[in-house]
DNA sequence: AAGCAAGACAACCGCTGGTTC
DNA sequence: AGAACCAGCGGTTGTCTTGCT
């Protein structure tokens, strides 16, 4: 009887490495079952795959976290938890492997001490209560927005940071996450006409979901910078899609406007994302009315 | 210089969810 | 409907390096 041979496990050698890449320019990637034969090497799918992704990918970013880098990780943190591959998605170049790893030997540490010195701080100074805690509602949007106006007397207006708005575009924030059920989809402003209706009924939410077509391409990443032309129920909108998150880290720390609730569940959906997303934009006109 | 501990990171393992048949 | 297969994720382990005594 023939044994099978035992897969290499371990350190990967210079001779493997390229074999591999070798393997991924001719074939491409993904198919990782497949990979091992074609690229002829005695390993697993799933080494082949991590060595790929955490190692041998072009433009992986290797070398310390940048300050910057550190603060996004941990406000990112905060608010998806150990999720690292959606974390690393909106660090460019970095792998969640790289981030898991980072958080675990670094940012771990150092937060129990800032913690402990916090906490101490905050029990003398403030009591955190299902009263001083925001909540998140529904907001509405309208399209024709100027990147550097506000328009503080119309409550459904609605500016994203660090994104241009032509007066020919309608502003698309995007979740690039998924939905209750587990599906991609886009969340859009409504039309004008839309917009026009919800006026006379305030009490109905304009924010509408939309379902994505998966590929292979539908990264995070990607998904950051997709453009939309148009969508199914307005074949006219063109929109500019921004990233929830990161507008959302732009402003202020994302800890204070979740709940209790969510901070005690192993993870909230995107639809809790995008409400968190409304809530952190009107604290900003909030802040924008008090001071005019 | 030797031994040890801690840090850093590459790699493995087990599980989950999606897809196909 | 459900079994089999696959990709991907997060937790964990293993190993090498560095710093300290």
């Amino acid at each position: 009887m023939e044994w099978p041979v035992r897969l290499r496990k371990g350190a990967w050698t210079r001779e493997e490495d390229n074999l591999l890449i070798k393997c991924i320019q001719q074939h491409g990637e993904g198919r990782w079952h497949q990979v091992p034969l074609k690229a002829g090497l005695n390993r697993c799918r799933k080494s082949c795959r991590l060595r790929w992704l955490n190692y041998l990918k072009p433009n992986i970013k290797r070398g310390e976290f940048t300050i910057d880098e550190v603060d996004l990780m941990i406000k990112l943190h905060n608010l998806l938890g150990n999720r690292w591959s959606l974390i690393a998605g909106r660090l460019p170049g970095r792998t969640s492997n790289d981030v898991k790893n980072f958080w675990n030997t670094n940012v771990q540490k150092k937060r129990k001490y800032v913690d402990k010195e916090e906490v101490k701080v905050e029990s003398e100074t403030k009591i955190i209560n299902k009263n001083n805690i925001l909540k998140p509602r529904p907001r509405k949007f309208t399209k024709n927005l100027s990147s550097s106006t506000m328009n503080n007397s119309d409550d459904q207006l609605m500016l994203f940071p660090n994104c241009d708005a032509s007066s020919s575009s309608m502003m698309m924030p995007i979740s690039s996450l998924t939905n209750h059920q587990n599906k991609p989809f886009v969340a859009f402003s409504p039309t004008e006409n839309e917009n026009e209706t919800n006026k006379s009924n305030p009490d109905n939410s304009s924010c509408m979901m939309m379902p994505v077509h998966q590929n292979d391409h539908m990264s995070h990443e990607n998904l950051m910078s997709i453009k939309i032309s148009s969508t199914e129920s307005d074949p006219n909108a063109v929109g500019t899609v921004v990233d929830p998150i990161l507008s959302f880290h732009n402003h202020k720390d994302t800890s204070a406007f979740l709940d209790e609730e969510m901070w005690n569940c192993d993870s909230f959906s995107d639809l809790d994302l995008w409400n968190l997303f409304h809530k952190e934009q009107e604290e900003t006109f909030v802040g924008c009315d008090q001071n005019h």
